[in-house]
DNA sequence: TTTATTATGATAGTAAAGCTATCAAAATAA
DNA sequence: TTATTTTGATAGCTTTACTATCATAATAAA
């Protein structure tokens, strides 16, 4: 049996759908491939065009620009992330293993899943974590998010909150908990790979240590004394 | 009486120190005022000239490229940060208020400190919540870390972990949680400005929601069962 | 099967960004 | 007052980030 995986994206993140073409699976194909390599600074669409094959003119008919390009492999990653977070759960009596598949899941280095033809999603997993934030460190987060380019990440973290409120419903702070989880689990691996005196995780190298590192932070607060909402406690 | 507080760098971040002439001083404010109105991305050496009446050329002799020059700002922040939360803790008897004050002032938004002539400080808080992040977030982190280019994060990383530790020795990861501290008190604020369906704060515009909810995630995990280094709870 | 339609390739061109180099004038130090 | 350092002014070069045009190839409709 062959499942086939396919996520459909926000329109506003291209000008053609990458999906519905030979050309356009090659260009997120290749492009994952070139900015896990190179990084995104120096990405260009010319660049991925000789890579491919083709010519930057042709890359411009699918994407207004690069950023563009970023939002929409960043979009995928967390649309595919909710996908996997919301499949581990599905059949899951209690809020607590939600909660940990959901850490796991996103703190687990990941494998590239072959039910994606052309998406590495081991390499989009290392991009998301180095490039990740610059899809909305922009002067124009506002106006993107008026687009609802960020929903997928918005539909993740509230996805976990939900999982938090059933957990405790007098927590006062889902969804900045439930941020700060997806956020750490990415950062926390960035840092014990290239700024490791910011982390108690040596060359750990798996990411064991960060999920337990999660665990304990989210549980602590969420089974030490509940705060009522606007008070303080 | 007049206090002059003035911040010393690591002499890689520049190539002729910006703090010991008229043109260097100007580079550091006028870059803030930029930078803080277009965004990193728009900034531009040439733009920043014409701001202050000078030439591109002029700024090369100051600053190989505009990344180093984010980080000598980003630097200069952390390294004021640090020393704010020195000066405030110094004579406190007990860690749980020496974290719960570098909480607050990581979480506060900053004022504009007149002790330092040229440096618009709540501009630059802006600046590093913003586009901190993309101090490090490039290809060559490693090379930078190796020039020791991130020390005063980590220097104010080290310090609260310290609180930490005092606070509860037994406590695994005090560096980790140190870290998404200093990140979450910055990103919290970003998110509740621009994106604030990823927390819990309507636009309270203060800080002290964040203040509420970083106090509780930290007591909350560091007043729970202490985990004893190496084994799961 | 011919004719539209659409997708690609090839090429050109432009403005701005990101530098480096040179030289003279101005300010400062010896 | 001479020597040294710091600035200003100008030029130029490569790369990035795009837009436009036109021919050809592939595909769909008549």
């Amino acid at each position: 049996m062959e499942i086939n995986l396919s996520i459909r994206l926000n329109e506003k993140l291209y000008l053609r759908n990458p999906e519905e073409s030979e050309l356009g699976k090659k260009i997120l194909q290749y492009s994952i491939v070139l900015i896990e390599q190179i990084g995104f600074e120096s990405f260009t669409f010319k660049k991925l065009a000789q890579e491919i094959g083709t010519t930057e003119a042709g890359i411009y008919r699918y994407f207004e620009n690069k950023h563009r390009l970023l939002l929409y492999l960043v979009d995928w990653y967390w649309s595919w992330q909710e996908y996997r977070v919301m499949m581990e759960t599905k059949n899951m009596p209690d809020a607590e293993s939600k909660i940990k598949t959901a850490i796991s899941l996103l703190a687990t280095r990941v494998e590239d899943d072959l039910s994606t033809g052309h998406i590495n999603e081991k390499l989009l997993h290392d991009i998301v974590m180095s490039e990740g934030a610059k899809s909305w460190l922009t002067k124009h987060v506002e106006a993107d998010n008026k687009d609802k380019l960020f929903q997928p990440y918005k539909d993740l973290c509230a996805r976990i909150a939900g999982f938090v409120k059933a957990y405790n419903p007098s927590y006062a702070f889902p969804f900045s908990l439930s941020s700060t989880m997806i956020e750490m689990a990415h950062s926390q691996y960035f840092y014990m790979q290239h700024l490791p005196s910011l982390t108690d995780f040596g060359k750990a190298k798996s990411g064991d240590e960060i999920i337990r590192f999660l665990e304990q932070m989210v549980f602590g607060v969420l089974d030490s004394a509940p705060a009522i909402k606007g008070k303080k406690k």
